[in-house]
DNA sequence: TTCTAATAAGACGTAAGAAG
DNA sequence: CTTCTTACGTCTTATTAGAA
């Protein structure tokens, strides 16, 4: 058994126990690094080769590759359990808020059908029905709030763009986490464990609108970094500009944004928006960033059109980021849009008045490129993780420079 | 390094690496499983007392106790993990099951409010609102389902007894798993990581009804063990007696019932019911047990009322249980009663239209007993967890015994 | 060709040295 | 003492040479 231990060097002679020197552990990671299963050849050729291990037994060196594989494997499996554990607990925690609210809006519901029933019913008896269409809009919140009573001034002040931030960031939360709208299941969109997320889309509210929620392993600050950048994952958008920047309150931004889409098909012009874009950090450590166009109804300074483009009008918007326990985020995203149907021929006017499209193209194309990105690069280098659409976002400048004239200098949004 | 080796017995003599013997090893383990960590004293003494250990260095057994303490610590761990992965995964599949559910709910309500909204309207228009309640009725199924066109014949044989079986099952999971009954969130009981589970009640159906689901470690089969007896968890069961028992189909049991209720003041009496219970098994392994009421509405032989009874209805109930993947159950709970609150002063009547005090008394108690079951005794002896309740049950047999002559010997449902 | 014994290599569990 | 590391015994599995 003590055979073969003569060939160590002098110091030791019979402890068959010791400790490899810092340079001799250091070169064994590095050739882990590049071959962590070397053969029996390879072995011999590492000690004769590297001059720290000549003293060391070829029986060491596999033991030791042994050894190193054994616990690289533990170490794998013991973090690839609590990754998933996180990861499964941030879930459970996403699915209970939106069982809740779901909860809250069937309450409502069946408490708003009970009023109905009975105003069918009253209405058979007696014609004392004039105040139900009234009473019942005042008892449901499922369109958009009305402005508040009182509305601050409305210009392009800095006052007046903080009190339609505010707003619209208020509205866009009770889209995205209450029941301002009344959100339906997205057709074949069953929730599963490898689903995207939950999808759900409008019914019954002005435009068009969907919205989803989703779990993706990446930092809030780069979650957002990526989301305000449309051209990024958004294929439709032909070019996004940033025309101006102002701080907002603590931690606030205020931006003013034009932005334009591609036309699905030639039988109708394509759609541009002005949009003001509010970017805070909540209480609770959310990161949020909400959008809404501008237009002369809300005040704002009118924005001239741009010849080939139809306006399309952004109802409150954004997208709501939470960092979850395990390091990655929560994201909730509500695309809510006026895409003007009337302005299309009949037989395109479904393309413009389907949430479900809006759900397919908007809200899931965006968590789906955050799952990219974020499956594409677990643990190696964060940058470069945008080099595909990069070739894509020139094309779309190059377009944009050809279509219109503003939309040349990009913002630094990545 | 290599000293006292000379204590180990002839056949080894330099070799420093010695297994122990399987008897060592079990003398040691006995040792640490009744102190894991002994004082030197006592390690000392350990080699004197016992002989297998005779010939190892007592600091040898210092070191085993060492190693074996680790051991212990990476596998509890490791288990520890493993075991919240497994039930945050069933967790997250029974949310998600939830969420579908919900979503169908809220589409179905949507529909529907809007099929009411249009009436209204219409309403004040024209008079053609006759058709609306048929109609909407036809287009609801929010109350129980009628029996089917063409009744089998309903009379205490085998095959009819089977065919309202069946029929009972399908109303069961129907209101388990679909939304045969507008269920809405029950007050207070928010879905929370430590809640009991998913709690609902029912909304604008005949009867009082409630409905949970959860997770518990426990098997299947000895959940529903336990759920069928009812005087084991039913504080306001005063006693049960299994009339008879015949079997169903494959796998399946008919048994019929009559059970006793406390009431729950002097002001009114108590209930009884004659039931049906149909225990059998589901294509995909779940365990379903469904009950309801035998009256002579259903064909069914009429059973003679008990005096200070009055004769309660059982809709279609029960549970449905699901093994779950960590060997687990997934339990659906629906409870659906008809207390008949006619019978009783309008003072306490409320007390019998809650279908939140069913949710309390039933369903939730049924979770709660279960999850104190298998936490009470998690891997030590699996018999004996039913200790406590017996004194309860004896009690309520005496009373039963006093208070009415039909309820003593009871089946062997434990 | 197919079956079998010998050999080698790896995974796994564990005894014991070393560092904190 | 705990934690990490080295080293070794045992068991399983894959490969191969030799025999039926």
């Amino acid at each position: 058994m003590v055979t073969a231990r003569e060939a160590r060097e002098a110091a030791m002679d019979a402890s068959k126990y010791v400790r490899y020197t810092p340079e001799q552990v250091e070169a064994l990671e590095r050739l882990y690094y590049e071959c962590p299963k070397p053969s029996s050849l390879r072995r011999q050729q590492l000690v004769r080769e590297c001059a720290v291990l000549a003293n060391v037994d070829p029986k060491q060196i596999k033991v030791w590759f042994q050894n190193r594989r054994c616990r690289e494997k533990q170490r794998k499996e013991s973090g690839r359990l609590q990754s998933l554990n996180r990861k499964l607990t941030a879930m459970n925690k996403l699915l209970m808020e939106e069982n809740d609210r779901l909860q809250k809006q069937v309450s409502h519901l069946v408490y708003e059908n009970g009023y109905y029933r009975q105003q069918t019913h009253s209405a058979g008896l007696a014609t004392t029905d004039t105040s139900c269409e009234s009473v019942v809009t005042s008892g449901q919140q499922n369109l958009v709030a009305a402005p508040p009573p009182q509305p601050p001034p409305r210009d392009a002040s800095p006052a007046g763009l903080m009190s339609i931030a505010e707003e619209t960031l208020t509205e866009f939360l009770s889209k995205a986490t209450g029941t301002a709208v009344e959100w339906v299941q997205m057709p074949g969109m069953k929730p599963g464990p490898d689903s995207i997320g939950i999808i759900a889309i409008s019914h019954g509210c002005a435009g068009v609108a969907a919205r989803a929620c989703g779990l993706v392993g990446m930092e809030p600050a780069k979650v957002a970094e990526i989301l305000k950048d449309w051209p990024l994952w958004l294929r439709d958008c032909r070019s996004m500009e940033v025309v101006n920047v102002l701080p907002a309150g603590s931690n606030g931004t205020i931006e003013l944004l034009y932005m334009q889409l591609y036309a699905p098909t030639t039988l109708a012009p394509a759609r541009d928006f002005w949009l003001m874009r509010y970017t805070s950090i909540l209480d609770d450590g959310s990161l949020v960033v909400c959008e809404r166009s501008l237009s002369s109804k809300q005040g704002g300074p009118s924005m001239p059109l741009v010849q080939p483009f139809i306006r399309g009008e952004m109802l409150p918007s954004g997208f709501l980021i939470r960092p979850s326990d395990g390091g990655g985020s929560v994201i909730h995203i509500v695309d809510h849009l006026d895409l003007e149907p009337w302005s299309v021929p009949e037989v395109v006017r479904p393309l413009y008045e389907s949430s479900a499209i809006v759900a397919q193209k908007m809200s899931m194309a965006a968590l789906r490129y955050l799952r990219q990105v974020a499956h594409e690069d677990t643990n190696s280098v964060i940058t470069g993780w945008g080099r595909q659409p990069a070739a894509l976002r020139a094309l779309s400048q190059k377009l944009t420079r050809l279509g219109s004239s503003n939309s040349t200098n990009r913002s630094n949004s990545l």
